[in-house]
RNA sequence: GGACCGGUAGUUCAGCUGGUUAGAAUGCCGCCCUGUCACGGCGGAGGUCGCGGGUUCGAGUCCCGUCCGGUCCGCCA
């Protein structure tokens, strides 16, 4: 007999069906016992009667407890007026069981999956992520952070984007932030990198010709974590040739209505709203702000805005010198192009980025980029760098560039801030599925872990513990 | 690297100016209950108060150190 999920009894009364799932709740009221069983879809509840189980059942019955994994024969039936639960999605049906088997057993919780888990020690619902992610909370999370990266590629797919994967073992960068870095067996004392973002590769596969690509890509940058972020983190990351800021932003934009709409969220303002980073600045004090209203905020309003204009180069503090402001990649605005060639008027250079917020977070940035070698040259020379010392850090790009390379652009959204912002989580660890903790420890196993010699030898590498004081 | 907050039953917490048997809720175990739905009722078990040292007649409580966890600053193109 074909298994039928919690939810399908609904219409099906006085069909017979087979329930797998776990116990949620058990209330024994003597001769009647009411199990709650819950599956992928939802609960339902299932009553069980000495008088209709078998023999072998009714003497299970007594040893099921909470989160025992069950696999329920019986009939559905109509509740009677009574017994209606409103508040259940399943709530006018019941299913009577005729045999009940015990799948999995299960012993007392380390915590109560049954409600609420958010005030439960994070270390503790991390050490069993696989518990606190049975809650209706962490479901819901998965489920709907699953259900906007398929809205997303579904949108993407149409408009004649490919998808690729860019490499995860790469090329350590100087700039931006800290590297994870890979010890390379075959040749000693090198290193692999994993990347801060695909910035290089998807500029890459623009000289490559396929024109627009995307990815639901990983990022990874060893910085100490924070509420809001964590070592590695998942992007929306995408690229287009032969664009200018308005295609790449309305393609974005349009992307980003059809797939809040259809998951039923309300945006505030359509197109969204444009500010330059000089006029965020003065209205809000900084690049990134919440339009809503305290009623928007009741009702999940979504408030999206750009910001554009941003100045390419600022003073830096340690130096002295010129440092970008958002991506060294970029172009500057046509009309600084010629300032920007001749290392004039750095300060003033507005840069083609734009960011994308929603709710008081920055949810996503890009801009169009430098495809012309002498610009991004010129961005690296502003910065104080050598000839030797571009050669080194961007020379593949600037080779790269000067076989034909179409004007190109793009962008990459936060997946984790979108989902905290529609599930209303503070945390980014809660809208992953085997987030770190705090303090950059896994999830369930035991990393970061002390290497054996053996490995340590074979990676030619040698731990350097830090003196104690 | 720095600042701040926290660590007491399985879990979430309370525990006063130091005071003799460390509490509550929930979970767990047992018994009762044929219409419950976070069922209810009765009973029970469960604690090296993170760890080490100090002050004191006496420390969960005060002091010092240490470990662990969290938040923020720095950092995060």
């Amino acid at each position: 007999m074909e298994r039928s999920t919690a939810v399908e009894t609904v219409g099906r009364e006085g069909s017979e069906v087979l329930l797998k799932g776990w116990v949620l709740a058990r209330r024994n009221m003597g001769k009647i016992v009411f199990l709650d069983v819950r599956d992928r879809s939802g609960i339902v509840q299932v009553v069980c009667v000495p008088a209709e189980l078998d023999a072998e059942s009714a003497a299970t019955l007594d040893t099921i407890r909470g989160e025992f994994v069950l696999e329920i024969h019986g009939v559905v039936q109509a509740r009677g007026a009574k017994q209606i639960n409103p508040d259940m999605k399943t709530g006018t049906v019941e299913v009577l069981a005729k045999r009940v088997a015990v799948l999995a057993t299960c012993p007392a919780l380390p915590f109560e999956i049954d409600r609420d888990t958010s005030p439960v020690t994070e270390e503790l619902r991390l050490k069993h992520r696989y518990l606190d992610m049975r809650s209706e909370r962490v479901q819901r999370n998965v489920r709907l952070r699953s259900e906007m990266v398929r809205l997303m590629r579904e949108y993407f797919f149409a408009k004649d984007f490919v998808e690729v994967e860019t490499p995860y073992l790469t090329q350590s960068t100087p700039e931006g932030s800290r590297d994870f870095i890979i010890p390379s067996r075959l040749q000693p004392g090198k290193f692999f990198a994993l990347p801060q973002s695909p910035q290089q590769y998807k500029q890459l596969l623009m000289v490559g010709g396929i024109e627009r690509y995307f990815q639901i890509a990983r990022c990874f940058r060893d910085e100490d974590p924070r509420a809001d972020r964590g070592f590695e983190f998942t992007q929306l990351d995408l690229e287009m040739s032969f664009v200018n800021r308005e295609d790449v932003m309305q393609t974005l934009e349009e992307m980003t209505i059809l797939v809040m709409e259809k998951l039923g969220y309300t945006i505030k303002q359509k197109p969204f709203p444009r500010v330059t980073y000089k006029e965020a600045m003065e209205k809000y004090g900084a690049d990134k702000f919440d339009l809503r209203t305290e009623e928007d905020k009741a009702n999940g309003v979504l408030a999206f805005a750009w910001v554009i204009d941003f100045p390419f180069f600022e003073k830096d503090e340690k130096s002295g010198g010129w440092t970008f402001t958002h991506n060294p990649f970029s172009t500057p605005m046509p009309e600084f192009v010629e300032d920007h060639l001749a290392h004039r008027n750095v300060e003033n250079i507005v840069t083609a980025q734009y960011d994308l917020v929603c709710n008081g977070y920055e949810v996503g940035g890009g801009s169009i980029r430098a495809h012309l070698p002498e610009l991004l040259r010129a961005t690296y020379e502003i910065m104080g760098y050598s000839a030797e010392e571009i050669d080194d850090s961007i020379g593949h790009m600037l080779d790269a560039f000067q076989y034909g390379t179409p004007p190109h652009g793009g962008i990459a959204l936060g997946i984790e801030r979108l989902i905290m912002i529609l599930t209303g989580e503070k945390y980014v660890r809660e809208v992953q599925a085997f987030p770190m903790t705090g303090s950059g420890n896994t999830a369930v196993m035991h990393a970061p872990a002390m290497i054996s010699d053996k490995q340590a030898t074979e990676y030619h590498i040698k731990p350097v513990m830090p003196e104690k004081k």
